[in-house]
DNA sequence: CGTGTTTGACCTGCGC
DNA sequence: GCGCAGGTCAAACACG
């Protein structure tokens, strides 16, 4: 029995790597056709035939990505493409940047500075001092200002934390100033010298409410469920970086504007935080009660923002017609594995305005997984499917979010124990909930 | 005994 | 300079 058991796990752990592999695989290429895709709209409207603008368009798509990419670096999108020399890799390397390390560890003392991800995106407060020292540093140190984006993800649970699909080790809570809840800071412990970060409170003024603030960038390839929420945070922050970077010659005055100019539909859900000591986009999951009914109105169904394609938007790279599938299958499993119960109508639902935003191109009606015996893709795998074209139509992150909030929030609170029981993805160790929150 | 959590102390930045 | 607040460390502790 035991063994069999053994042999089970160990072919579960393979199969995983392999999916996790192929997985990783396809998002870089579909992110690639993307960015090939993008390119000669941009060409179009932009100045033509000028080469610095050129590259200075190639800087602009690759920016938002050094901001924050919650996802791991080894796919780290197209960074490792086009930019080898430049920050991603140094946030792959353990060894750190070298940019910042030498005076991070001279400071520091124990281990756990020593592998402190401070010079690798989780430096609060520290990094104006640091690169006080010359003006190569100060550059620096406006790169490393960027890359310390945060995400933050509200969204209701009763659980203490919520489940990525990381494995997180509680370093610290402090009580938090104007909450009486306290925070808890918790370190990404899949890689020994995984920079990433997280800080989990709840809202003060509505206790039911998990804010969830991710920094960092992980150094480590990372299981399809966890790759699901670093991807979908990623997009986001690329996608409302990118905007608000794409303006970036204008100043980031007023980067909620800015939201609201990329996420017109979205600007209660989506918002990049100014006030903030670094840019923190929120993806607000608690609004909007009922998103499909906003999204649902016969007379406006789904109201695409742009009459005209956005001067950055880039046509999908995945058929289009499958987005809403793969994110209805998305959101199917995740009310699944989750615990929750989102109906197929609901699912269907998000999945048809999905699509008409997708294109208006007919897809097949919504599998629910449970149904046949046919092969059903994960929610980690579709969801991240989904968010690989998420990352070509900004308004996408609306419709995400929306219907993420539909699952989490909406209509079906979480029953406080989606652990990975449940977990499509055995290899996947998910987050272990604190004991509890006590107070200090 | 190894791993993870708790929690008081400490460090740092910032505002006054 | 001082106090405050956020963030982190690390010893003590709990648990399997």
């Amino acid at each position: 029995m035991n063994s069999e058991n053994r042999r089970l796990r160990e072919m579960l752990s393979q199969v995983s790597n392999n999916y996790a592999a192929l997985q990783m695989h396809l998002m870089a290429m579909m992110q690639q056709q993307q960015q090939q895709n993008a390119r000669p709209q941009s060409t179009l409207e932009q100045e033509v035939g000028d080469r610095k603008s050129e590259e200075n368009r190639n800087e602009n798509a690759v920016v938002p990505r050094q901001f924050l990419d919650l996802g791991p670096s080894s796919t780290n999108n197209n960074d490792q493409m086009e930019e080898p020399t430049n920050s991603s890799s140094e946030e792959r390397t353990l060894s750190g940047s070298p940019r910042n390390n030498n005076t991070e560890l001279s400071r520091n003392k124990g281990i756990g500075r020593e592998e402190s991800p401070e010079s690798q995106g989780w430096a609060p407060n520290k990094v104006p001092k640091l690169n006080n020292a010359s003006k190569a540093a100060i550059d620096h140190a406006a790169e490393a200002t960027m890359r310390k984006a945060r995400v933050s993800v509200r969204a209701r649970s009763e659980a203490p934390m919520i489940t990525d699909g990381c494995q997180w080790r509680k370093y610290g809570q402090k009580m938090a100033k104007g909450n009486p809840c306290p925070r808890a800071y918790y370190r990404c412990t899949m890689a020994v010298a995984c920079p990433v970060r997280k800080q989990v409170q709840r809202c003060a003024e509505d206790r039911s409410v998990l804010i969830t603030t991710y920094e960092g960038t992980h150094n480590h390839p990372l299981p399809p469920a966890a790759m699901a929420m670093a991807s979908t945070t990623s997009a986001a922050a690329n996608m409302l970086l990118s905007g608000s970077m794409s303006s970036a010659d204008h100043g980031l005055m007023n980067p909620n504007f800015l939201a609201r100019t990329i996420l017109p539909c979205s600007s209660s859900m989506a918002t990049i935080s100014a006030s903030a000591p670094f840019p923190t986009i929120t993806l607000d999951l608690t609004q909007s009660p009922n998103p499909l009914q906003q999204y649902q109105r016969p007379s406006t169904p789904f109201q695409l923002p742009f009459q005209n394609p956005p001067q950055n938007f880039a046509p999908m790279a995945p058929n289009p017609s499958q987005i809403p599938q793969v994110m209805g299958q998305a959101l199917y499993n995740q009310s699944k594995f989750s615990g929750l119960q989102l109906s197929g109508q609901d699912i269907e639902a998000v999945a048809a305005q999905l699509q008409s935003h997708a294109g208006q191109h007919p897809a097949p009606p919504m599998q629910p997984a449970a149904a046949a015996g046919q092969h059903q893709p994960s929610f980690a795998e579709t969801l991240s499917a989904a968010t690989a074209a998420l990352t070509s139509d900004p308004n996408f992150t609306a419709v995400l979010a929306a219907a993420i909030s539909n699952i989490i929030g909406g209509s079906h609170p979480s029953n406080g124990n989606n652990n990975n029981n449940s977990h499509p993805s055995p290899s996947t160790t998910s987050a272990t909930p604190p004991h509890h929150f006590g107070g200090k």
